[in-house]
DNA sequence: ATTAAAATGTCATATTAATGTCATACGATC
DNA sequence: GATCGTATGACATTAATATGACATTTTAAT
């Protein structure tokens, strides 16, 4: 279930490279060399990314991303926005078009597959079913398993998305509702301090693996995965 | 549990002759004659592979492939392609349709099976009849015939065959809808709990040679074979 | 066709695991 | 040492899964 990328450029040559690049990261490329162009391929199968050129022909860039913005159908797939130079990068950001990425030309294929495979965990973050590997704790989504040292750790299924999650997003700190927002899911009600509890409970069962100082408390705003 | 292959293809001769090859290895062959043709057969039911002749009167092979493609129901289909001499073969590559792989005119009936296996093997293990072993229990698809630490183990059709995909796809956990996809078909209509009995039933039965354990319960998830 | 046996899907109920909340203890910061 | 934020243990509730029974369907045998 390979993930379909609209990559909408003029230039054909730029539009080859990107092309042969993203089908390498093991994804499936569309091309379009017009805004019409990249229309009708939408009307025919809503793709997963659209990599949009913010300077094209007839309508620009900015007013196509602006139109799928629009449109109900459209309004939610992720758009990253190709920019030229970098100093165009602030003015285009200043457009507001609600782009979810920005790349700047000329970049590197390393760098655009990084940001396509944000861009698809964050829209959907159980999406990536990659093997998750930090300090020898060892989080496989597909075997729906967790290792700390080679030595199998049970947990509930809240503790296991959070570590998830957790793992998805290391060095980084969440505030008990971003936690909530992210791993219980948006419209739910639950108490701020729910989040310790469950903290806890991952805690407890990383100590098996001496594992627990993985979860750090930050005061005042969160916690945090770390390795430091 | 015959796979079922799709055959697209309008030379009415070669048709036949790769539908002869295929139901002589063991499989299930469906004809069409055109694009439109393959639609209609495609929308009754999912077949198991496509072997797509590249080119085809009206819509070309390869725009049949890409629409396959960009459909979400369509998308995982693994494609074969035939393309009729061999230097088309790099063409047909470059074209990025995402076949999964590529057989020139003529072909001997030894390298369609060949290939049609392999991918099975990739995409759909428990549709190939391989002898399947896992700690002591055994599975051949070929006899119809499991047995534990040597010891005959007599089920249900439903059972076997959720054991041969449970044997086929280890350490892995799937889903209860997941699961009457994959075991029951895709288009019946079956309670979701209904898995559960029949897992019951699966692990009473491989309780005669302490395998019970295997069939494991992944609580909010679904069921899992492992030998963790 | 008729009957018996086997298999299947569903439901009601039992069992078990997981969850969220609270009261209280603890610890940092000023 | 007062205050604020966090950690912890206990507990009631909720949710998910397991199980046994049963009606119905399918299959095989006669």
């Amino acid at each position: 279930m390979k993930a379909n990328i609209l990559i909408v450029e003029d230039e054909e040559p730029i539009l080859e490279l990107l092309a042969l690049n993203i089908s390498q990261a093991g994804y499936n490329p569309l091309r379009a060399i017009s805004a019409e162009h990249a229309e009708k391929l939408i009307n025919q199968a809503i793709p997963d990314i659209i990599l949009l050129d913010w300077m094209l022909p007839g309508m620009t860039g900015i007013d196509f991303a602006r139109k799928l913005r629009s449109n109900a159908l459209t309004k939610s797939i992720p758009i990253i926005m190709l920019t030229a130079r970098s100093d165009e990068l602030d003015k285009v950001k200043g457009l507001e078009v609600g782009a979810d990425d920005y790349i700047t030309k000329p970049f590197s294929p390393r760098e655009l597959n990084a940001r396509i495979k944000a861009v698809l965990r964050r829209k959907a973050p159980e999406l990536t079913e990659d093997l998750l590997k930090i300090n020898g704790l060892e989080l496989n989504p597909v075997s729906h398993r967790v290792t700390g040292n080679n030595k199998l750790l049970e947990m509930g299924p809240t503790e296991f998305r959070l570590l998830h999650f957790f793992m998805s997003n290391p060095e980084r700190v969440y505030s008990r509702s971003q936690l909530l927002d992210k791993v219980w899911g948006s419209q739910i009600f639950i108490e701020d301090r729910t989040v310790d509890v469950h903290i806890r409970r991952l805690r407890n069962i990383l100590t098996q693996s001496q594992h627990e100082n993985l979860i750090q408390t930050v005061r005042g705003s969160g916690y945090r995965l770390s390795i430091k």
